[in-house]
DNA sequence: GGTTAGAGTATCTTC
DNA sequence: TACTCTAACC
């Protein structure tokens, strides 16, 4: 059934060496996808459980597609039984049922990103030494520190808090307030699904010899963005049988600032003594012109595991490289470069532009805009960052779970009902004082609290809507599209935008976002049922906190026929025929945060690396002389990994000379752009 | 208690 | 150039 004989030797390799440790070196568009699902179907056959397997990732991108693409091969049943997921989920589920032995309580909740931040913020306003920092900065750090698995103390004795412009006690205190904070509020985060899961396993010999006994066989993709507490987890729960499968490439490590680490695959065969190692490097992807600028620019980073990739693509097309006089020249070329693609017979989905940093695609927007090319962008500030949003799902969550103060603190006066920050530092002394809950607290003593009568009543109100709408019952889909619905009818939450809001787009958008809220909670709600045969709503709390923006994505990605605006790191794992890059200037790629390091410059080469590799077919390179407006203005130099690739096959000029275009010669490429699509459009075909 | 104006700031981004 | 937080004002 499975066909062995349509893999290369070393796919092949890789898909049978199944007992012991196996490291499987697999460069960009070397089909990797397709050995470790072939790997894991080729199990099944050898007569492994299905649920002795887990297959790990990073993102819920590649978890879905990894699942979607063994359900194909192996069926729905026996792919259903495989535990395949991120990290962060296998280790939340091992937390559900063993976090108590921790002193975790039986019903903690997750924090998203913006609870992190807001519980951070609540912390550092406990303490005066650390008024006015960075929250932002300070979380990543405190979260930095969490994935070293490192308590306070060790946090205080590191060097990472020198770019806080803090002292080491002051960065202790930072992160203890902080784990205070998420206690009072029955959450954990993010960072601390692994970090507990390790604390548990090592303290728990008897949990630990339970999952030694459930899962024996382990697979993990993107080996190389692996981090500390991650590699200690795959330690702890796979040492024992010692099989585990790994794949990676050195070369695509582009995650060390979220301490992934570069020397990952290298510790990979220490801890696992003996793993045999396989390379893959024949190339499915790209042509052996892009192979070539990647190998040749990727060359120039040192200490990285040799491989040369090669394909045996026929149609070769060189490098175009389009110098602009400025941003908004070079945002109209891929525009009208994008245009002439299409009357070409090519398709607008077939198109990616990446950039290195997401405020590049608003120009880009503009220009695609102008010429009415449909487009997508990817990432940017998420769904769920959307102030709308927060306010809908706390509403949930407080419906949910009571005692959820981080929702109660963001709802009570959302809309304005009249009860200010005096008010709420009442409530809040009160629940100091008796240790309960603020809506707890509001719901059974609010004639207590000392408020005017107006707060009050207001408070009373809101009680009494929310405590109806508590009584719902939720167990199927529809009664979830129904208390969604009653939570904006209720609250008033549409009328309350349309007051508010003056700017009449960002009004209609805001107003839609809210409007689709309901339908969509009940899609995710069909969805759990699929899986899980029941709907748990707390369940489904934790997974619209994990999955966080890919959900909202799902919908209309498959039908639309758009091109692709990312950012690099977003467009990893993903392949285009044709590839505009750009902004390749000093300072912007590699970014001038960057620049001061070997490291720093050895990772954007890396970078540089993965954008190159996206492409199958046609790669365009641009940059731009000036960039930025008025007194920001700054002129700029082609960037250094332009030189790295061989000039001939670079259809341009690659010089240390290179003006701006004159004026004429730029008139003079718009007309003969404009007579191209003007040809392009007469004569589109619809491609095969 | 709510509103508004002005200052400050700005990588990539996962779960 | 755009968004968020803070402080002064109504």
């Amino acid at each position: 059934m499975l066909d062995l004989d349509s893999l290369n030797p070393e796919q092949r390799r890789g898909v049978e060496t199944i007992v012991g440790p196996s490291l499987i070196l697999a460069g960009a568009g070397t089909g990797k996808t397709r050995v470790i699902t072939f790997r894991i179907a080729h199990m099944l056959d050898r007569g492994i459980a299905p649920e002795a397997i887990a297959a790990m990732t990073f993102t819920n991108k590649a978890a879905r597609e990894m699942a979607d693409r063994v359900r194909e091969l192996v069926g729905k049943e026996r792919a259903s039984k495989i535990r395949i997921g991120t990290f962060h989920s296998f280790c939340l589920l091992i937390l559900r049922e063993f976090g108590t032995r921790l002193g975790l309580p039986k019903k903690f909740s997750l924090a998203g990103t913006s609870d992190q931040l807001d519980m951070l913020g609540r912390a550092i306003k406990e303490e005066s030494s650390l008024t006015g920092v960075n929250l932002e900065a300070l979380h990543a750090a405190i979260s930095r520190a969490k994935n070293a698995l490192l308590t306070p103390n060790e946090f205080a004795q590191r060097s990472m808090h020198l770019m806080l412009n803090l002292d080491g006690d002051s960065c202790a205190k930072a992160y203890e307030l902080y784990e205070r904070q998420l206690k009072l509020n029955r959450m954990i985060d993010f960072d601390d699904c692994i970090f507990k899961c390790v604390t548990l396993l090592e303290n728990f010999p008897e949990v630990r010899a339970q999952l030694e006994n459930r899962y024996r066989y382990y697979m993990v993709d993107e080996f190389q963005d692996t981090n500390e507490g991650q590699l200690r987890l795959l330690e702890l729960v796979a040492s024992k049988h010692n099989n585990v499968c790994v794949v990676g490439d050195d070369d695509q490590s582009i995650y060390s600032w979220r301490g992934a680490m570069f020397e990952t695959l290298e510790r990979f065969e220490t801890m696992f003594k003996g793993a045999v190692l396989i390379k893959l490097e024949q190339n499915y992807r790209c042509t052996n012109t892009i192979l070539k600028a990647a190998n040749q620019v990727i060359k120039n980073n040192s200490k990285r595991k040799d491989k040369s990739l090669w394909s045996e693509s026929v149609h070769e097309f060189p490098l175009y490289l389009e110098p602009n006089a400025n941003e908004e020249d070079e945002a109209k070329w891929i525009a009208l470069k994008c245009m002439s693609l299409i009357g070409e017979g090519g398709q607008a989905k077939e198109i990616a532009v990446l950039y290195r940093a997401n405020n590049q695609a608003r120009l880009i927007e503009l220009a695609l805009r102008e010429l009415g090319i449909p487009y997508e962008t990817f990432g940017g500030s998420s769904f769920f960052e959307r102030k709308e949003v927060k306010d809908f799902l706390a509403y949930i969550r407080l419906i949910v779970r009571p005692d959820d103060r981080l929702a109660f603190w963001r709802i009570i006066n959302t809309p304005h009902r009249g009860i200010g920050i005096k008010s709420l530092e009442k409530i809040e002394a009160a629940c100091q004082a008796s240790g309960h809950s603020p809506f707890l607290q509001a719901k059974k003593l609010s004639a207590e609290l000392g408020l005017t009568s107006k707060s009050l009543n207001a408070l009373n109100e809101f009680i009494g809507e929310l405590s109806t709408i508590q009584a719902l019952e939720i167990d199927t889909p529809e009664q979830v599209q129904q208390l969604g619905d009653e939570v904006i009818r209720r609250f008033g939450l549409v009328s309350d935008i349309r007051e508010h809001t003056k700017d009449a787009a960002s009004r209609d958008r805001k107003i839609e976002n809210l409007k689709s809220l309901p339908g969509w909670l009940s899609r995710c709600a069909s969805d759990m049922i699929n899986e899980q045969g029941k709907l748990d709503v707390h369940d489904l709390l934790d997974r619209l906190t994990l999955n966080d923006r890919d959900i909202s994505e799902k919908d209309d990605k498959f039908k639309s026929n758009r091109v692709s605006l990312m950012t690099i790191h977003a467009s990893k794992g993903l392949e285009f025929p044709f590839v505009f890059l750009c902004g390749l200037e000093e300072e912007l790629f590699p970014h001038k945060n960057s620049i001061g390091s070997i490291q720093g410059i050895t990772e954007e080469r890396r970078l540089f690396y993965v954008a190159l590799t996206r492409a199958k077919l046609k790669l365009f390179l641009t940059y731009a002389l000036e960039r930025g407006t008025g007194a920001y203005k700054t002129s700029r130099l082609p960037s250094r990994f332009i030189k790295e690739i061989p000039p001939e096959i670079i259809n341009g000029e690659v010089s240390e000379r290179n003006f701006a275009p004159s004026k004429e010669e730029k008139v003079a490429k718009t007309i003969s752009s404009f007579a191209n699509l003007r040809a392009g459009l007469s004569g589109v075909v619809p491609r095969k």
